[in-house]
DNA sequence: GTGACGGTCTTTTTT
DNA sequence: AGACCGTCAC
């Protein structure tokens, strides 16, 4: 068993699995094994320390980050036993023990839940109603962030004076007020008023033997006191996390708990862990570049085990349009230049913000290939879906007064704004609730003071007398549960809601309907009975002795039960996936949810300021860890692209991160040619099958290009749509340019390979050809005039190379954004291309990798990885010398040069390549590390600072194996 | 006075 | 996709 849980872990990860330390804190960078640590520490407690498994909470932020724990833990300890853990978001955790005993501080046993669509209602409300000043917006997140820190409205009222505060303390008064006479909680009282339970019924907790939790540096104060509060019985914690991926701080997250949970339990012991398993070595170099530039951080290791692999990409685009569809275009390319190696699943787009992603939808869409969108907009945040879902709040907690006025005049019943107004108002007169008040204007039995005429009256009947319908089918239930899809099924029937949705959305309303039967489905999930109670038996927490407790039923609860597990739960797409349907679809997603995730392929688009970091952001660093996060989700591609303009056609300017200097030299400026040393140094990175070269050859047919070769890299338009936006509005009669164009002349055969001259060939190709050449000229002028100076510069800093050689080839050839270098080329490079660097224009850590280089070019037999390292290495080499000169990289023990680490530090030669290691910049290897890798380990954790540091007096140059390389290697030889 | 509807502008991130 | 505003019909 314990062999089992320590299986495929390295030291660090064991270390941090079997610690015999009550408090661990395990720092883990991306792809370093983080949840693989957590759960086999879970295992791990439950077989050597024989705890329980209803003693142990195990917390998360995201509803996904808890399948996937639960679903890994299964797989150590089994169904049965991981069942009865305690694992859910905090909120759900959360959720339970107020559900259980929250009668101990007062609240209702039924309560309901308050979403963000309850409480925007509620301020925005307050804020009209006493005509202040106040955004409702911002009061709402003031709410939120005070919750946060556990300041309750009392408690803010008692300490804050000055006017502004005052008038917010006003509206967070009144809205807390708001949510007890409705019976609610929002999703900070969760948090706030298990706090408050824990600290008066310590008892509750009595049973729990150990904490753990994810994600921790995105506890903001009131999870760190719930987590001080589940674990104050025995004090056994254990949480992972890493500063770097702190990007929650709009949510008041505190990195600083890291320390502070190192003042509190003194005996706190760290662990690091310090190896990337997932990204290839050039990504993580470019995503270590960018974090590295947050000076305030504190340096940190992080080592690749995959080989260096293709270079990143920062591609220029004319408009978010064309971003788009140059994303789609490179997806397509890949997919087909790697013979469907990778699927549509393979590819994850992902965005700051979620309404970036029309445009790409749109793209996507017109291309035909499928996608789903995580975050943003929700399954149940669909208007059709919410409107039902109101509908059932509104039956199970009548007093939810927000969700009854957004359903009283839906579908349109004339029950205008104006009375529900006035019936709101009287009631709040009265002291009633909303619905109380509707209920008993339109059963006659009161009178309202506003005149409500006739056809508004009969709306307010037929709408009471569905809620009342709902809820006589929960009080005919009997014994059994309450039918959860029965009452759905009534509210649909009731409003033709089929019928109401194809009136008014006329042109997707099948869309929509089918997400009214998804949501039917659930709910018949939900209903069945022996499902039902094993979900209630799951979350119920185990009995403590004298304390009462609240049992959970199926007949009481499934209702509400059902709503707060849709509050706190997930979106469709996750049930889909869940549901086994692992479709053929790309996944877009936001940074923030793509979290904890990763992909073979990686778009991050819009990359300008204003997009990220976001023109709203105030703490910039945040900003740059989530591009960080983002760039991190990529294993084997990484695409960044900006758009010239955005959305709004503004001008956009290339992202800060990504305009400091230097940071050009990790990326390419477009797509990778792909011949087959790139699909196999794919299928490497991947441990993939490498496609046959008969597959290769029958995917590429339906290809137009194989390069990304359509928009020029410089952002500019291709010339086909220059004439279309720059000239199309001036009615084509375009002024001549004054310079005259002369150098290159395009010849009939270079016009026809040019995307959209036949286009120009028909009908009105005269005053096309026109266009066409003047924009021609002006682009070609544009572009000379700048890589002349750019030649002029580089002339006195950079040694000839591939990047020259492209230049070289003319300005016809970048005037069209052709690749920098054909795959003829690339394939063929030799050492003899080498020696065309002029050796005394490289910084001497180059020169002695060449060396190197060399040097592993005479072994006899060189293995296909480090054949295609070597490629790599003299692909890029142009790029990396200015790379050195910028930037030291420095190790902790030794220091190893970019350009060599890049190629030699990803494959130490195996003992039978000794000869190899006869070179003087080999270092002999540690054994220590055998055991875990299965042969040595290098000594070397290479490292880089910040600029400060000064180019490195080298000691020795260490090698570095690479785990997964090998393992690919060895299943295919 | 009401209610319905269509066009325009603006969009952070999440439990 | 939603909020907001102006316009039109009753």
């Amino acid at each position: 068993m314990a062999s089992d849980i320590l299986k495929g872990l390295n030291r660090a990860q064991r270390e941090a699995v079997t610690s015999e330390a009550n408090v661990v804190q395990v720092l883990a960078p991306p792809g370093s094994g983080k949840t693989k640590t957590l759960t086999a520490r879970v295992a791990y407690l439950l077989a050597h320390r024989q705890l329980q498994p209803w003693n142990i909470i195990v917390c998360t932020f995201t509803v996904k980050a808890a399948s996937e724990m639960k679903e890994r833990i299964r797989g150590f300890v089994g169904d049965e036993c991981a069942k009865q853990l305690k694992l859910g978001t905090f909120h759900s955790i959360a959720l339970r023990y107020l559900k259980q005993y929250g009668t101990h501080i007062g609240l209702q046993k039924d309560f309901g839940l308050a979403d963000t669509a309850d409480s925007r209602a509620i301020v925005k409300r307050i804020v009209k109603q006493n005509e202040l000043s106040m955004d409702a917006n911002q009061a709402r997140s003031k709410i939120s962030s005070q919750k946060a820190k556990g300041i309750d409205a009392e408690e803010f009222a008692r300490t804050r004076k000055n006017a502004e505060q005052q008038e917010f303390s006003q509206i967070y008064q009144e809205y807390q007020a708001m949510l007890d006479a409705s019976n609610l909680l929002d999703y900070d009282d969760l948090l706030l008023r298990c706090c408050v339970l824990l600290r008066t019924k310590r008892e509750c907790v009595k049973n729990v033997q150990a904490l753990l939790i994810d994600e921790f540096q995105d506890t903001n104060t009131i999870q760190y006191d719930l987590m001080s509060l589940f674990a104050q019985e025995r004090n056994v914690i254990t949480i992972v996390g890493d500063p770097d991926q702190s990007i929650y701080g709009f949510r008041s997250a505190e990195i600083k708990n890291l320390s502070r949970m190192k003042e509190g339990w003194p005996d706190t012991l760290t662990i690091n862990l310090e190896e990337n398993y997932r990204s290839s070595g050039a990504i993580l170099h470019a995503a270590q570049h960018i974090i590295e530039q947050d000076e305030s951080r504190p340096a940190k290791k992080l080592q690749a085990t995959h080989t260096f692999g293709l270079r990143p990409i920062l591609r220029k685009l004319p408009h978010a349009q064309a971003e788009a569809e140059w994303l789609v275009s490179e997806v397509k390319r890949l997919q087909a230049l790697t013979g469907n190696m990778l699927q549509k699943s393979d590819f994850a787009v992902l965005l700051r913000s979620a309404a970036l992603s029309r445009v790409i939808e749109t793209a996507l869409g017109q291309a035909g290939v499928p996608y789903r969108m995580v975050g943003g907009a929700r399954f149940y945040d669909r208007v059709e879906i919410k409107l039902l879902l109101d509908y059932l709040r509104v039956i199970d907690t009548p007093g939810n007064s927000e969700a009854l006025e957004r359903i009283i005049n839906v579908p349109a019943r004339r029950v205008g704004e104006a009375t529900v107004k006035a019936l709101a108002e009287e009631a709040r007169i009265k002291g009633s609730t909303l619905w109380s008040h509707v209920e008993a204007v339109a059963q006659g039995r009161r009178r309202s003071r506003a005149k409500i005429n006739e056809p508004a009256m009969l709306g307010l009947r037929k709408f009471v007398g569905i809620v009342l319908g709902g809820r006589k089918k929960i009080e005919a239930a009997a014994d059994g549960p309450v039918p959860v899809v029965d009452i759905l099924t009534l509210v649909i029937k009731k409003l033709s809601f089929e019928k109401y949705l194809s009136e008014h959305y006329k042109e997707d309303h099948e869309t929509r309907w089918s997400n009214v039967e998804e949501l039917l489905a659930q709910a018949t999930e939900a209903s069945d009975p022996a499902r039902l109670q094993s979900l209630i038996e799951e979350s119920t927490l185990p009995d403590i002795d004298d304390l009462e407790q609240v049992a959970v039923s199926a007949k009481d609860d499934a209702l509400s039960f059902f709503l707060a597990n849709i509050a706190l739960t997930a979106s469709s797409a996750e049930k889909a996936e869940k549901d086994g349907e692992q479709a053929q679809q790309l996944t877009i997603s936001t940074i923030h949810a793509a979290k904890g995730l990763e992909w073979p392929v990686v778009f991050i688009p819009a990359c300008y300021d204003g997009s990220i970091p976001h023109s709203r952001a105030e703490d910039h660093d945040e900003e740059r860890r989530l591009l960080y996060v983002g760039m991190t989700r990529a294993q084997a591609v990484l695409f960044l692209s900006s758009p010239q303009r955005n959305s709004q056609r503004e001008e956009a300017v290339l992202s800060t991160f990504l305009a400091q200097s230097g940071v050009s030299s990790f990326f390419e400026e477009h797509g990778p040619s792909i011949a087959m040393t790139e699909v196999t140094g794919l299928a490497i990175t991947l441990r993939r099958e490498r496609p046959t070269p008969a597959k290769l050859a029958e995917c590429k047919k339906g290809l137009d290009t194989d390069e990304d070769n359509h928009w020029p890299v410089t952002g500019e338009l291709p010339l086909a749509e220059l004439a279309k936006w720059d000239y199309g509005n001036s009615g084509g009669q375009a002024t001549r340019p004054a310079a005259v164009f002369s150098s290159a002349s395009i010849t009939m055969q270079q016009l026809s390979d040019f995307p959209g001259a036949t286009a120009a060939a028909a009908p009105g190709f005269t005053s096309l050809k026109i266009k066409y050449e003047e924009a021609k000229e002006e682009l070609t002028l544009a572009q000379m005039d700048r890589r002349a100076q750019q030649a002029k510069m580089l002339e006195t800093e950079k040694p000839k190379g591939r990047k020259r050689q492209m230049e070289g080839q003319g300005t016809i050839a970048s005037f069209f954004g052709k690749p920098a270098l054909s795959k003829q080329t690339s394939s063929t490079t030799s050492l003899e291309s080498t020696a065309a660097v002029n050796a005394s224009d490289m910084p001497p850590g180059f020169k002695r990798s060449r060396q190197a280089l060399q040097e592993v070019d005479n072994v006899r037999t060189i293995r296909p990885e480090v054949e295609l390292e070597r490629q790599n290495l003299l692909q890029h080499k142009v790029r990396t010398a200015p790379l050195l000169r910028q930037k030291s990289v420095i190790s902790t023990e030794h220091s190893v040069p970019a350009a060599g680490y890049m190629f030699l530090s990803n494959f130490p030669p195996r003992p039978e390549d000794a000869e190899i290691s006869s070179s003087a910049t080999m270092l002999p290897f540690e054994e220590e590390d055998t055991e875990n890798y299965g042969h040595a380990r290098p000594a070397t954790t290479l490292h880089t600072t910040s600029m400060q540091r000064v180019a490195p007096q080298r000691k020795t140059l260490g090698m570095r194996r690479s785990l997964h390389g090998w393992s690919a290697r060895g299943g295919k030889g």
